[in-house]
DNA sequence: GTCTATAATGGGATAGAC
DNA sequence: GTCTATCCCATTATAGAC
């Protein structure tokens, strides 16, 4: 009984700590690392200050475990690339729909991601290197397998890739900007699904085999 | 003679005044807003904070001149666009090498406007109102010009603009994590001519009028 | 685990001499 | 215009009662 009472707590707990860094997220995205302060995450999460900091002893610990989710939520939707046997075209199609709903619904995550590697990942560059890196060199190497077995056209894979990521995430980090083009106050269902056609018909021009005019006039 | 002393004196304290905002526009980068003490901006431009505050009363002052400088350097680079009678293959090349340049250039003032941004603009949503969107939206008429003419293909010209920005800024922005990729400590001339490539690439093949396969096999 | 109180620091900003 | 000195406030973090 005493370990039920053990574990009631520990779940709670690691409820309450989610559900912290949850409001962080978006504070964090809103106002940077150091225009955080902890009194205004404990205030938006409903408890005191002193409070949260039973929970997370300092402001780095809290911001570290902000960005260890907002990675692992990130690296769970960006395995669809993974698998080399399938068909290149709705294999990126498929990944640039992922990258842009995680934009959609997950926009503070990519926010705090953002400004984290623009600041020149100081706090963060150890988990880029160890977590992303190996991901994203493993989605290169796809592209030049499907490259070497012709299947697409000889893009630079790295570039394009990073150009996959620019598009789909600047969706959620520029979408201020965005919505002030578009005279909205924030950017729509509809925005977002004329972005993946945009998009979608970039990329798979991009990976088509003769992108150039084709000299088709025969006389 | 005392009038020369004067022009002297505020030729003087203009150059200053620029050499401050060119500091302090790599520490807003590289710490945000609140992350930047104006005692490190002082420091790393050799005077005291008291004599930096004679010359920006406030931080948010100097903020504000930063911002300024990066977006007139920035509008000045993006008229590229405004002429519809050109070639629009050659504009969006010219555009996409000119926004490139200005990443590769400087990657300081894209970052810092890029964290107002993602900030939501907070501090300069009224500016990106009254001088970025304009020249969006004009140059937004200039593709749906083209379109018009039969020019390029009917393409949703809005986040085809969104598209480039976001590909040639985050060779800016995320550099750190690009870096990291590639293996070095920093992107070099040639990356950046590998992305060229790749991006006119698909900005080209965007707008050609046949980007599906042509049926062009004539028996 | 939650509260009150408080230490300790850093940093924006001002006053006034020179 | 530049310096020394200082004020004032916000914020992180800790100590200790309950």
């Amino acid at each position: 009984m005493s370990t039920v009472k053990i574990n009631r707590r520990l779940l709670n707990r690691d409820k309450l700590e989610a559900e912290i860094a949850a409001v962080a997220v978006r504070v964090f995205a809103e106002f940077g690392y150091e225009g955080t302060s902890i009194a205004t995450v404990a205030e938006q999460a409903g408890l005191s200050k002193q409070n949260l900091m039973y929970y997370f002893p300092t402001k780095q610990v809290l911001y570290q475990r902000v960005l260890d989710e907002v990675l692992d939520e990130w690296l769970a939707r960006m395995e669809s690339l993974a698998d080399a046997a399938q068909d290149p075209r709705a294999v990126l199609r498929a990944y640039v729909q992922a990258k842009l709903k995680f934009s959609r619904e997950n926009p503070w995550a990519s926010r705090v991601y953002a400004m984290e590697v623009i600041s020149g990942a100081p706090l963060y560059g150890g988990q880029i290197q160890s977590r992303v890196v190996p991901l994203v060199r493993k989605d290169i190497e796809v592209f030049e397998q499907w490259i070497a077995a012709g299947r697409i056209a000889p893009v630079n894979a790295t570039h394009l890739l990073f150009a996959i990521w620019a598009m789909t995430q600047s969706y959620a980090d520029f979408s201020a900007q965005m919505a002030l083009v578009l005279n909205r106050k924030q950017l729509t269902k509809k925005d977002f699904d004329d972005a993946e056609k945009v998009i979608v018909d970039m990329v798979l021009a991009a990976i088509t085999v003769q992108p150039q005019l084709p000299s088709c006039d025969v006389p």
